[in-house]
RNA sequence: GCCCGGAUGGUGAAAUGGUAGACACGCAGGACUUAAAAUCCUGUGGCCAUAACGGCUGUGUGGGUUCAAGUCCCACUCCGGGUACCA
């Protein structure tokens, strides 16, 4: 009997869609376990081989669980709304939603033919109106909140405005976009508008001015990475840094929890840093400087209020409000010729350029301290978005101040003993101070430490400043000015945003005849009709970003088709939150922040009912691709192999690694490739023409790109599936290559054989033999902790050992087969569903139980002790089990190969490490 | 620039501080076959040596800790990811 995998694979997927058998509802008589992977964006290019990497990691996680006795929930859906359709269908005219309906088809075709345990009954997709209800819904609460920084939660906007009636902001701590001071009287007067204006200060989901690359070209906003050294990377146009109001989340208010909650989080130490370091907190304080002959006052935030008698020199951000106000008459060009200059920069080329460069406003700041002018200049190393846009500068301890005060000739005063700035700034925290003394405060001969503390102290007792706690994390820019995604449900009433009733949900997203941005540069939005809500108020133009919707989605398959909320109580309270989520590194601070941070405001009003949304997260590395190159030689059709290109001078050409198997080329594959190879001529070696390659991303520029489906059609799902495993580690990028992929297929076929060859054996339902057993419980011992470690390489390897021992011994016994076939159920269920059946199982064998280890069976009798030198291992003995340790030291070192080693010396010290080795040091 | 990873044979890789290279791919030789495919067996880090035993060396580079380092510490090189509007 031959290992027919297409027969295997169509049937039992058949079956299992038949008696949906991945179908999971609540049942409160099992534990729960939700296994969720990162939904992905359906793009034109359909799934590649990369995508099912942590798909199958998960699904052998979700499968073991099952075996367990977990009921699980392992759903799938999809990340719909994004650039790429609209591009595509400003290029093509096609609309997004017919495009995206297509590649959602494709990719569900694709990811069927894999046999993953999806509950698709569950499936979502964040563009279907049913779907992004919720999200227009969250966006209201979210705009009807506000953030309580005593009870340290979101709290309604009508206690608030309750408050401001009746005290005003006295007493307020909340976290707002500038610190207001008005009285209930001052309240009470305000218009509406004014009100409405006021309250967005406070808002979670507000409308504020901020700086983005705008393109006057193309009428839009510009992401970063579609900049390059100031222009559109589309089309080469111009973009500047411009002011524009926007909805914003105020994910900042969150900034401690988020950090704090990191800690409960069972997620790798390098993905929480990540995260820590991009909320960046510092402890510091804000200190008001007051400009020379002015009545103008700014303020700073510094990390290091120790090092305020070595402020020589202020800088403002070029953005920053204070330029304008400072800049004395006689610099005014020379400050506004700098700010057009860097104006085209994005704040990633600021960072990333060393030169320094500024300019000076003309205006002097008095140090509060030590009451001496210091110059104040306007220079792109401080960014407007962090702290205050404005820094005290201290080159002495800053290397950034020091680069600075060096190019410029400003002065630098060193303030810690012995300390030496001639070649570069002092940026320890560590040391005593000096040079720091006026204005009755003292600190000289202080450790640092104690010299912040003591200044902290001392600017919030004299009024010059208060303690602050600064984080880098910003508020989320909400709002695109695109057509595919989410509609705001918003309408503006007198220049002010109102939202829709919630019965009033979803606001769809209407029909456009163009893509592109209005003739007056408004958003795509502007093109729709009628686009105004039912009192004729006009509705907001702009669309949600690609986060809105992937930030809530693990909630949404928790029970999606329910018309009344969110998710239901009692199923969220069944579910509670995500007990392994699997995805790339790349989200590390986007998607996994606003996730986070949508979360906990959902648990503050009590939607839901942990505060986290995923306890346990493993990040799968990334798959490159791996690109095959032909060599032609110049001016001609001839191709030279690989090992003899050097001989002559060629072009690396990229070649379909589809017709390419282990790097030898199908020639005449690649004579029907492309009409212009079709009568191509080739200089062979050894008979074959061998391929060079490389490791690049995987884009189908470089013909590199391998869709799963090729790789099913031609060895199975099965093999695919426990190939990706066997690449490597789950966590590490890796380049794709299915060089090794022949060994994982054999391995199948077998394991195939184990049952069918020899047919005069038939399956013997008796007692396993000692070897059998120690086979089989080693592979169970190892199946369970690699499953739990992630370390899904090494389980391939455990089976393919265990199945050459087992074939060695010849076994057909019933029960140890069982055990072998319900191990590797969750890697390759569909030949584990065949062989179980075969076995004589009636029900699935994912309704099996995971065998249960016995360590007795491993047991051995005798160990194998490496006998070493110095560190070097010479010989080996063999010892009975328990042997004594001293017996052990005895035996080696009388061993007849001993005393060559041994030099007739005698040893200064003898290692022995139980059941691995003796070390004898000479 | 800044933050987070990674580097081990020809290739993918394995290795609680304890015999580096398990398991595979590839390659070489052999068996079966009219032949091929499939399958099976043997060998396979490098260098030296050999009839045979064997010896030296080796985990990106340079230092260090240790009886013992791929693994821990310090300094560097190169590669990948993120850097707030790609998802």
């Amino acid at each position: 009997m031959e290992y027919n995998f297409r027969d295997i694979e169509q049937r039992w997927q058949q079956y299992w869609r038949d008696n949906k058998t991945y179908k999971v509802k609540e049942d409160s008589s099992k534990p729960k376990f939700y296994v969720l992977d990162m939904f992905p964006y359906p793009s034109g290019a359909g799934l590649h081989v990369g995508h099912p990497l942590g798909y199958i990691a998960s699904d052998i996680y979700s499968r073991y669980k099952r075996l367990q006795g977990y009921n699980v929930l392992h759903p799938m859906g999809y990340d719909a709304y994004g650039l790429p359709a609209e591009q595509y269908a400003i290029q093509t005219g096609q609309h997004p939603a017919v495009t995206t309906q297509k590649n959602i088809t494709r990719y569900r075709e694709q990811l069927d033919k894999i046999g993953f345990s999806y509950d698709w009954d569950r499936e979502i997709r964040t563009c279907e109106p049913n779907y992004y209800k919720w999200t227009q819904w969250a966006f209201i609460q979210m705009f009807n909140s506000y953030y309580n920084n005593d009870t340290q939660k979101a709290e309604s906007i009508d206690s608030l405005i309750a408050r401001f009636a009746e005290k005003g902001t006295e007493g307020l701590n909340a976290a707002c976009s500038e610190e207001l001071s008005f009285t209930a009287e001052q309240w009470n007067a305000m218009s509406e508008k004014e009100q409405q204006q006021t309250l967005l200060n406070y808002r979670i989901a507000y409308l504020g001015d901020t700086m983005v690359n705008w393109c006057p070209a193309l009428g839009t906003v510009l992401a970063n990475d579609e900049v390059s050294e100031g222009v559109s990377v589309r089309g080469g146009h111009p973009v500047e840094q411009r002011l524009m109001r926007q909805w914003c989340l105020r994910v900042s208010a969150y900034a401690d929890r988020l950090l704090k909650s990191l800690d409960t989080l069972n997620w790798t130490d390098s993905l929480k840093e990540t995260q820590k370091n991009w909320i960046g907190r510092s402890e510091g304080a804000e200190m008001q400087f007051k400009i020379q002959n002015s009545d103008i006052e700014f303020t700073i935030f510094t990390t290091r209020a120790d090092t305020v008698f070595g402020v020589t020199f202020m800088v403002l951000a070029p953005e920053s409000e204070y330029v304008n106000q400072v800049t004395t008459p006689e610099q005014k060009e020379a400050v506004e010729n700098y700010i057009q200059s860097i104006k085209h920069k994005t704040e990633r080329e600021r960072q990333m350029d060393k030169t320094v460069s500024g300019v000076f406003t003309g205006a002097y700041a008095i140090n509060p301290l030590t009451n001496q002018p210091v110059p104040v200049w306007v220079s792109d190393y401080v960014l407007a978005g962090y702290g205050t846009g404005a820094i005290m500068a201290v080159p002495a301890h800053d290397s950034r101040d020091y680069a600075f005060a060096k190019h410029f000739e400003l002065p630098i005063i060193p303030l810690i003993e012995g300390c030496d700035v001639s070649e570069e700034s002092f940026d320890a925290k560590e040391g005593k101070m000096i040079n720091s003394c006026g204005n009755g405060l003292d600190l000289n001969g202080l450790d640092v430490k104690e010299a912040i503390v003591r200044t902290k102290a001392f600017i919030a007792e004299k009024g010059l400043g208060r303690v602050k706690t600064n984080f880098r994390l910003r508020d989320a820019i909400f709002s695109r000015q695109r057509y595919w995604g989410e509609p705001f449900p918003v309408y503006y009433k007198d220049g002010m945003p109102y939202m829709l009733k919630e019965n009033q949900l979803p606001l769809e997203l209407p029909e456009i005849d163009s893509f592109l941005p209005t003739q007056s540069g408004e958003p795509p939005l502007g093109h729709a009709k009628n686009w105004v809500n039912d009192e004729g108020f006009p509705l907001e133009l702009c669309t949600m970003p690609g986060f809105a919707g992937s930030s809530a989605y693990f909630l949404r398959y928790m029970d999606p088709h329910n018309d009344e909320a969110l998710v239901s109580k009692s199923v969220n309270e069944y579910w509670r939150n995500v007990d392994l989520y699997i995805g790339g590194t790349e989200h590390a601070t986007g998607h996994l922040i606003y996730s986070r941070f949508w979360n906990k405001f959902l648990y503050d009003l009590d939607i839901i009912c942990e505060d986290e949304p995923f306890k346990k997260l493993v990040n799968q590395g990334m798959i490159q691709g791996r690109s095959n190159f032909v060599y032609r030689i110049k001016d001609t059709n001839t191709f030279v192999s690989l090992n003899l290109k050097d001989q002559y001078d060629v072009t690396p050409i990229h070649v379909d690694v589809n017709i390419v198997s282990n790097d030898i080329l199908d020639i005449d594959a690649f004579r029907n490739w492309n009409p212009e190879y079709k009568n191509a001529e080739f200089i062979l070696e050894d008979g074959r023409y061998v391929c060079g390659w490389a490791v690049e991303k995987m884009s189908k520029s470089m013909f590199n790109v391998v869709n799963p489906d090729d790789i099913v059609e031609k060895y199975g799902a099965d093999t695919l599936r426990l190939y990706e495993m066997f690449l490597g580690p789950l966590e590490q990028s890796k380049p794709w290559d299915t060089n090794g992929i022949d060994g994982v297929h054999r391995f199948l076929k077998k394991l195939w054989n184990l049952f069918f060859a020899r047919p005069e054996d038939a399956i013997a339902d008796t007692a396993p033999t000692k070897e059998e057993l120690k086979s089989i419980h080693k592979l169970i011992k190892k199946i369970s902790s690699d499953i739990e470690n992630f370390s899904f390489n090494t389980s391939v390897s455990a089976f393919m050992i265990c199945v050459n021992e087992l074939t060695a011994l010849k076994s057909k016994n019933k029960q140890v087969l069982s055990d072998l076939v319900i191990c590797l159920a969750p890697f390759a269920p569909h030949i584990s569903e065949e062989l179980w059946h075969q076995l004589g199982h009636k029900t699935s064998v994912v309704d099996a139980s995971f065998p249960a280890f016995n360590e007795e069976y491993l047991k051995e009798d005798v160990v194998n002790y490496a006998i070493s030198f110095n560190g070097k291992v010479r010989f080996n003995i063999e010892f009975a089990a328990e042997t004594p340790k001293d017996e052990i030291e005895k035996t080696a070192l009388s061993h007849e190969l001993a005393a060559k080693w041994l030099e007739g010396k005698t040893p200064k010290k003898v290692i022995v490490v139980p059941n691995k080795l003796v070390n004898i040091v000479l």
